[in-house]
DNA sequence: TGTACATCAGTGAACGCGCGTTCACTGATGTAC
DNA sequence: TGTACATCAGTGAACGCGCGTTCACTGATGTAC
């Protein structure tokens, strides 16, 4: 019970005002940038008044930190959800990482929006508008994913020798691992430009053969 | 003499207002997005006032369209620049292309910004603040890398055949090429957010290394 | 060589609108006793 | 079971500032005759 007082402890049908404007605002975000996101369209689409905003959110460089926490964590869960069920399909790690990026490639080509986004990629293309912390926690987010595919390669390459054409170094590990952040960025921008939804899977899958092509 | 009148006949010193306020918008708009980049700023910058900007552009919209243009052709001279030095070095379609990605790592790696951008990827994340006909610069400009790296692939798999395991279709092609400007948008997005300007190069010497594992 | 006119590349003042932010207040719900 | 008080989730009005845009005007340079 006491440990339930983070969430409001009735389990109420009301969708939480601030949520509703995280998702607002991100949506809005990522279609405008950050500084062209009014708070009274945001408001608008939410149904309160600013005063009931800034309840919620100091300021704007608030709300844009939220916004990027809100992200890490939803991009972390996605990533661990997909690479679980990659490894419960084969124990070899190489098989189990090779089948989460097909599973990935096909959650992307998914997506019920063609022209989505990746905030941390907006946010990088305006980090004059964010103070140390915003910026640091982006940093962070994509550490995050060098961290964890460096680890699996590092697995991999315990078991799986990778061909000998390759000096499969530090900096190399860094540089493939970075490559699925890279693809991923690059991917959402050429499908949002070019208004197809197909390229960022078909990017993933490129991968997918690089890697095999490394390690098989 | 005629057809000199695009460009004032005089071979002036003075390097054209019009010219400078392109250089820091695009400076500015890389950093902040374009929303947040402000006439006021940019007349500061370069010395002149409101009238004299809109003497240049007859409104803000019409900035993000030179802005657009001038990246194009930057942007197609660069690329031509390198590919050509590449071809110069070797008469093979694949041994030039493979020296011309070298260079091109090497050229990335020199850059003294070490935060540069795209205006694409910019643009692309800011896209409902821009007409039709910006967006559709935007998305032409991509193309032109997606047409130019597939014509070289075509050029190398006539005379290097890919190795079997690969099926080396029209889909395969486009995604091979699209990598390029792929890997680009998301290295110079991944470099920029660490603070590190040895990841875009390193992503290139990648896609390099795919290449030539595809092909010898 | 001189004069009349046109164009270029701006100046400088004014405008109204929308934005982020503040603040005093309020009604509904939760908690203590 | 009833009352007093605190907290939550806002309302609603007001603010000043900066932004993009307009417009009448201007001095320097170029061109025609």
């Amino acid at each position: 019970m006491a440990q339930a007082a983070r969430k409001p402890s009735k389990q109420s049908a009301k969708p939480d005002t601030r949520e509703r404007l995280l998702e607002v605002a991100e949506a809005a975000v990522l279609a405008k940038g950050f500084s062209a996101t009014s708070i009274e369209e945001l408001i608008a689409a939410v149904g309160i008044t600013k005063g009931g905003f800034f309840y919620h959110f100091k300021d704007k460089n608030e709300l844009a930190r939220a916004l990027m926490l809100r992200y890490l964590d939803h991009d972390r869960r996605v990533l661990d959800d997909i690479f679980t069920r990659g490894d419960a399909a084969d124990a070899d790690p190489l098989e189990g990482f090779l089948t989460g990026l097909t599973l990935f490639a096909e959650t992307l080509a998914k997506l019920k929006d063609a022209h989505p986004g990746c905030l941390a990629a907006s946010f990088t293309y305006q980090d004059q508008l964010f103070d140390r912390e915003v910026r640091a926690l982006n940093a962070e987010g994509i550490l995050a994913w060098r961290r964890r595919f460096r680890a699996r390669f590092d697995l991999i390459a315990a078991i799986h020798p990778p061909r000998e054409s390759v000096d499969f170094d530090a900096d190399y590990r860094d540089a493939l691992a970075d490559m699925a952040a890279t693809l991923v960025e690059g991917g959402l921008i050429l499908g949002r430009a070019l208004g197809d939804a197909t390229i960022l899977p078909g990017q993933i899958l490129l991968y997918r053969d690089f890697v095999k092509a490394i390690f098989r």
